[in-house]
DNA sequence: GTCTATATCTGGATAGAC
DNA sequence: GTCTATCCAGATATAGAC
């Protein structure tokens, strides 16, 4: 039994119909990927009849695309202002760290429906390029030179603080069966966790 | 005891079609994934018939959970015997970070392949129990009663490790298009990630 | 055991009334 | 813009000849 998104609304002033399938499109194809979901899916919850959606979007692969380039741009969190300040490497690391995991614990979806997808047709990556990294580095070096960091290389280090935020929700299926944790203990492991990270960077970067 | 030459080469065809339907299965369940699988895919592959696939195996569902159990079997690397071996937690999980590298890196795709089965239907996992980390972590309290080990928690720990270890190879097309590296690049950044991970490890754990 | 042909069903997309 | 009814391709599964 689903229950039609404008109904779950507070405000039933005539929401658009546009939204409510936007809404409905998001939530089924972050579930379930593209194809594990149907269009019938998306328009019970959204409330509204199937053709509805070809009037509006033209096809399951438009409106998928759709929802894909949005969820993309909130993937990574709002770190470009960070780059260009004037604290230390570890630092940055540190406030990225934080930002991604609290990112995901408002998202659990995101990481899984994010990867399906550019595994299935990394073109959609393409057009959306990530300076996040050049970026990162260039802070790495510098503080190198100055001898506030290990020697070590910084995209694997990188490759290692990203994994370390993100894989434990793609695991959380795994992780709650096989060790027998609850849904309530996975989250106050993922809230005790962004500083359990900043820890490993510290020591991992220390000179 | 010699068998007669007509039923040597009946069981030998038989199972020659069994085999090559298992392996052209396997091959098109961890590209594509369940949903994304067809029947008629998997049987051009083992250079057979459709209907030979329903012989063999009941349906879609029945062939794929042969596939899968056999595959989750597969997922983490053999250290059962390594779990009780005289050596320091340290050494165990450097080895363990060894062993899961070199595996994944001969199975590329089986980390999504494992993750979408269990996130789709997770009672797959409930019939196989890891008793893994029940025993690393004896090996961790051990160690640190000894003062050779940092006290930190040795869940959010081994957590970070395996994350270390499969993140990459589930994130590989984003990071390839994001900045731009190609596929021999990919390949000797896992080649040196082993390494690399263990000199995290070891920063981390020094008390 | 292996094939061809076909049944059956599902799901995306369209036509046309209102 | 919204609905009902329908089309049609594609996919799983089965029947039946050999």
């Amino acid at each position: 039994m689903v229950k039609p998104i404008s109904q779950t609304m507070e405000k039933t002033e005539k929401i658009s119909t546009e939204v409510k399938i936007l809404a409905a499109a998001e939530e089924v194809f972050l579930k379930s990927g593209y194809d594990g979901s149907r269009m019938q899916e998306i328009a019970d919850l959204a409330g509204i009849n199937k053709a509805m959606l070809h009037y509006y979007f033209r096809s399951k692969d438009a409106l998928f695309e759709r929802i894909f380039e949005q969820k993309f741009s909130q993937f990574f969190p709002k770190i470009q202002e960070l780059t260009t300040m004037p604290i230390s490497f570890t630092e940055k690391v540190c406030i990225y760290v934080e930002l991604h995991t609290n990112l995901l614990r408002q998202n659990p979806y995101l990481p899984l429906f994010i990867i399906n997808t550019v595994h299935k047709n990394n073109d959609f990556v393409k057009k959306m390029p990530l300076l996040l990294f050049s970026e990162f580095a260039k802070s790495y070096y510098t503080d190198l030179a100055a001898n506030k960091v290990k020697d070590l290389n910084p995209l694997q280090f990188l490759m290692s603080v990203m994994s370390m935020c993100v894989f434990p929700f793609l695991s959380k299926p795994i992780l709650c069966s096989s060790i027998n944790i609850s849904d309530q203990d996975f989250d106050t492991l993922m809230n005790n966790r962004p500083e359990e990270i900043k820890r490993y960077v510290r020591a991992i970067l220390m000179p």
